[in-house]
Order: structure tokens, then sequence, then C-alpha cells
DNA sequence: GGCCGTTCGGGCAACGATGCCCATTACGAT
DNA sequence: ATCGTAATGGGCATCGTTGCCCGAACGGCC
């Protein structure tokens, strides 16, 4: 038995008969409809403000919108997505719109169920960071409810894409380790549980675009990918696993901030310094990267950026817009200390 | 003009004509309620199978539950409420019910709204972590919707508290440092937005044990508090400011793991080393304090456990409970590198 | 003064699920 | 055979809000 306390809650009913008018008329002033003169739109918002008023977002939704819109994240743990959450939330303040989160987790299966528990709540739109589904899945949920994904590149007809150039970006670290004369860079990529095509998932992108500027180089034969995580753990693994190799790379480009933290820990607790034995470079410029004693270079996506863009982009296909829409943030490389040119030897 | 796709929703009423029954009936099989023969029940679960029909929570809401439990974050940068949030989904996976979570913000202003916006959308309950609100405030919530308020230290009797022992966590960590020599130990402590009691808030019940165990072991005189931000910022500018001070304390206790990778930034930076010549000690036990490059000494506290706990005691109130619960974490002293005697000096 | 168009307020039937209450049936006890 | 009771299925009002539709009132114009 439910026990949501006593005190029941105001309704549009109540405003209407303190005001002395119809509901009707109240709803009309609410949504600012054709048909209210200033006279009835004054006493009625006086009514809602006496009585403090709000309307019920379920209620609401039994008839259209419930001014909610749906933020999938695969986890709070990357503060890059703090960033997405941020701007969104920042767009949003300025329309009647809300965003509620829900985790993603880690499996398709449970990514699933956090989507069909948005849907089931009916809000207005969705939108998805980094999602493991696949495309025809994704496309399946964006015929239901308006749709923007983040992070993901492929091009679909049915929902809108939000993502950073992940090419340019991991080429930019790449190029620059080459021009800081490293032959033997490595890189650490990521391994999950999606079934999208691997080249619609940034974490592809960016190791694919290793080996390619590596070949481009004439460095095929130095290519050293080592796949785990991008987490501290994942990182230190990986690093680990890279310096074992004979002869021992000098630089190791992480596909993300928080890998790079565990490449750091594992150079040094190899007795190795960074950057004099070995460079290391990440991906996000997350606030940590930026202390003095971390100093990392990393690659700069303006997170807040396209948060905000992809909250634009649904209201738009909330209001309507049926066409597709892709956005793309350019990255920049930001140069710290933990990258220098290669030892002598 | 919402269009959110063709395909009509599949409701009871589908399900009933489906299975050559009433709405009723399907209604009472969703529920588990009495009066349904077993034929009956296995014929509505045959067609909720073959139509693939979900309920929708936001039309349950206008009769009762939506099995919605709202989860307000100050945000979500602090890789803390990351723990919290998955002991909280572990739990609810267990039952009908999902958490939707919405960003509290830095303002008591910000945090308002989001209780608001969840209230407006008909959680059945609320799960508020390190709230800013004060004690009435959050006990007027707390009579609109079952509550439980994390991380605070108050007694209500509207609401259940979920909270680490953070007087025992900082006095462990004082204690340490003080058995290992330190007689000039620092602390840096948070400021907010809060109009709460100050006792009951845990950054002020850190610093207040901090200087109870100085005074308690003759160092009254020593005691030097930086007062900025629980952040990796705010660590910094507290070390500095801290640092500058002659005679140089020997330790700092940063009140969070992100202030104190702050801290150790700032100690490295002015060309001192951690810790033959400053310890730096945290708290939060987070992942990146593992590291071993990092390796800082500090308080871990369970955040899964409490995320579980709160969960836990938000649905026996939803339940009916009225009576308040307090539940307490015993939290420990995680030793590593980045703390050790003081230089001889 | 009659006609028409405009403006404004309100009635009412939805939206999807629930749960109270009633009708029907079956079955056991007398 | 009759009655009482339990088991089972269904009708229906209800939750709070919306938006279509209707009717009344008003004002301008010939």
């Amino acid at each position: 038995m439910v026990t949501s306390g006593r005190r029941r809650r105001v309704t549009i009913a109540d405003v209407a008969s303190h005001a002395q008018v119809s509901v009707t008329a109240v709803s009309k002033v609410i949504r600012n409809a054709y048909g209210v003169s200033p006279a009835m739109k004054e006493r009625v918002k006086t009514a809602i403000e006496e009585l403090g008023y709000r309307p019920q977002a379920v209620a609401r939704g039994m008839r259209g919108r419930t001014f909610t819109i749906g933020l999938v994240l695969p986890h709070i743990r990357n503060p890059f997505f703090a960033d997405i959450l941020d701007g969104l939330t920042a767009y949003l303040d300025e329309t009647d719109y809300q965003a509620i989160m829900i985790q993603g987790g880690a499996t398709r299966k449970v990514e699933q169920r956090a989507v069909d528990a948005l849907v089931d709540r009916q809000v207005d739109g969705l939108i998805m960071v980094a999602p493991l589904a696949s495309k025809a899945r994704l496309e399946e949920v964006a015929k239901e409810k308006p749709t923007v994904v983040l992070a993901r590149h492929e091009r679909s007809s049915y929902y809108d894409s939000v993502f950073d150039d992940d090419e340019s970006g991991a080429e930019l670290v790449v190029q620059y380790l080459i021009e800081l004369g490293h032959r033997r860079i490595a890189h650490i990529t990521h391994q999950d549980d999606s079934i999208a095509r691997p080249g619609d998932l940034l974490h592809n992108i960016r190791s694919a675009t290793y080996e390619r500027v590596m070949r481009e180089h004439g460095l095929a034969g130095e290519i050293a990918v080592a796949t785990s995580f991008y987490n501290e753990k994942g990182g230190y693994d990986g690093a680990r696993q890279l310096l074992s190799r004979t002869p021992r790379p000098t630089a190791i480009f992480a596909g993300a901030d928080q890998a790079a933290f565990g490449a750091l820990a594992a150079v040094h607790e190899s007795g190795l310094s960074v950057p004099a034995d070995v460079s290391v470079a990440g991906y996000d410029n997350t606030h940590l990267a930026a202390l003095p004693n971390i100093a990392l270079t990393s690659v700069d996506q303006d997170g807040a950026e396209m948060g905000r863009a992809a909250g634009k982009l649904l209201l738009e296909r909330v209001e309507g817009r049926m066409t597709p829409v892709r956005f793309s943030v350019t990255p920049s490389l930001v140069v710290r200390g933990s990258t220098a040119a290669p030892p002598a030897s």
C-alpha cells in the first residue's frame, strides 16, 4: 500500500474552483492556448501561484507529452559524460523539458532494459550515449520515439547523430607522436559487448586511425595494440602488456584518458619515467589530465557542446522534424608534459 | 505536434481482445491479483508475450504507483557516486522498480527543481544524495513522498538516513598521521551552498573531527584548514595555500580523493615529494587512488552497500513503513604510499 | 436593426491502467 | 434439493490533463 503522505496534490480542478473558472480555462492558460482573455490569464495565474500548483507530468503523458527526455549513459564513471550532461542540462533549462538519466550498463541486455524503462515512462525523446545496440535495434527504437545517438558514427535515416570526429582526433595524436620522432608507438583500445558494425564505434575508429596513420608513415611493422578497457585497470593491464614487448614502445596512445592514467601507473611501476623513457597520450582531456603532476597530453572534444547539440536536435525531432541530421565536433590536441621526443638510444 | 512514430503502442485492451478476455482479467494477471485461474493466467501471459506488451508506467501512475524511484545526485563527477548508483541499481534489479536520476547541481535552487521534476513525474520515492536543502525542507519533501537521504547525519522522523561514519573515518586518518609522527597536519575542506546545520554535512564532520583529534593530541596550535572544494582544482588551490605557510605542514588530509589529487599536483609543483616531504591522504578510496603511481592513502566507505541500503529502506517506506531508520556504514583506512613519517628536519 | 465574423469560456470524451464491486458458476454440506 | 460459500471473470468509475467542439456574447457594417 502506497502511503505517499496525506497531503493530496493540488490539481487543475483545485485551481479552477479557486479561480472560479472552468478546468478548461486553466488548462488553456497553462498551455498558452488560443482563446483566453488577459483578465482570465491573470486570474488563473494568480490562483496557480496561490495554490502552488504544478502540472502532473504523468497525467499530461496520458494525453501526449510528458516534457521529459530520457538520457541513457553507459555508466557515470567517465567524467567526459559529465560534460555532456552539463551541456544538455544547460540547454534544456531554457525549455520546459527535463532530462532524466538511466545507466545503460555494460551489456546490451541491460542497455535495452534502460531504454524500455524510459519508453514505458513515456519520455518524449531519447538520447543515447555510446550505445552498444546494433544500428537496426536503434532504428527500431527511433521509430517509436524521437532519438538522438551520441558518439556513434553510422548514418541512419531514423535518428540524429552527434559525435566527435574521432578520426581526426586520433590522427592528431599519432601524427604528433611521429613528428616528435617516435616509431614504436603502441595503442590501447577498448573491448565491448556491442554488435554494432565495428566501424561505427568510436574506439574502433580511434584504433583503425592509429593503424592507418602508422601505415602511412611506413610504420606498419611497429603497430602494437593492446585490447582491454577504457578505464584505469584496463589501461594499466594494457600498458603492462605493451611494455613487456622487446623492443619496448617509446610511446603509448591510450584511447581514453582513464586508460591513460592506468598506463601512466604501469610505466612508473616499471621503473620507467614519463616522458623520458615512454610518452603517454590520452583522449578526452578530462580535468585530471590538466593537473601539473599528471600533465597528460590529450585530445579535447567539447562534451558540453555535444550535449547541447543533442538536446537541440532532439527537441526539433519532438516538434516534428523527420529528416536526419548529423552534428560533428572537431577535436583538438592539448599537448602537455607526458609526451616528448623518444630517448636517444 | 508530437510525431512519436506511427506504431501505436500495445495496450492492455489489445492484450485483452487478443486473448479473448476482459481488460480486468489482464490487469489482474499483471498485478498478480487474487481471483485468476491458472488457465486464465496462462492464456493472458501468452497473449502478453505474443504482442510484446509492457504496461505503461505513466498510466499506472494515474492510479497509484509508477514503479519508479527518483535519485538526486549533486553531480556525476565524483566516482564515489557511481558506486552508490551501482549498489542501488543492483538492488532494484531484483524488484519491479526502476531508478531514474536527475542532477541536483551546485545550488539549492537547482536541487529543488530536480526534486520538483521528480515529484511531478510521480516517482514512488526519492533518494537524495548529499543534498544541500535544510532539514525542514527535506522533511517537507518527505511528507509528500517516501524519502531516503544519503550522506547526511541529522536525525529526522520523516525520512531514513544512510551515511558513512565520517567521524570515525576522519579520526582514522588523523590518528594515523599523528602516529606516524606528524604534528603539522593540515586539512582541506569543502564550501557549499547549503543552509543545513553545519554538523549535519559530511565535510563539516570530517573537518570538525580533524580539529577535535588534533586538539586531543595537544596539537591545537597546529590546526590549519583550507576551505575550498572537494574537486581537483579545489584540492590544488587549497594545498597551494597550505604549503605557503611557514613552517610548512608535513601532512595534508584532504576531505575527498578528488581534492587529494589536486593536492598531490600542488605538492609536486612546489618541487616537494610525496611522501618524503609531505604526506597526503584522501577520503573515498576511488579507483584512481589505487593506481601504483598515485598510491593515495584513503578512507574506504562502501558506496555500493550504501546504495543497496538506500534502495531497500526506500522500498520499505513505499510499502508503508513510517518509522525512521538510520543505516551507517563503517569506513576503513587504506594505507598506501602517499603517507609516511615526516622528514627528520 | 439584422447579419456575420470574431473572441472567449466551458462541456466532455478521451488517454491506459487499476481495483472496487457485482454476477455467475461450481461445489460441499445439510 | 437447497443453501451458503468460495472461486472466478467482468463492468465501470476513476486518476489529471488535453483539445476538439459548441454556444454565447460582442462589435462592426450596411
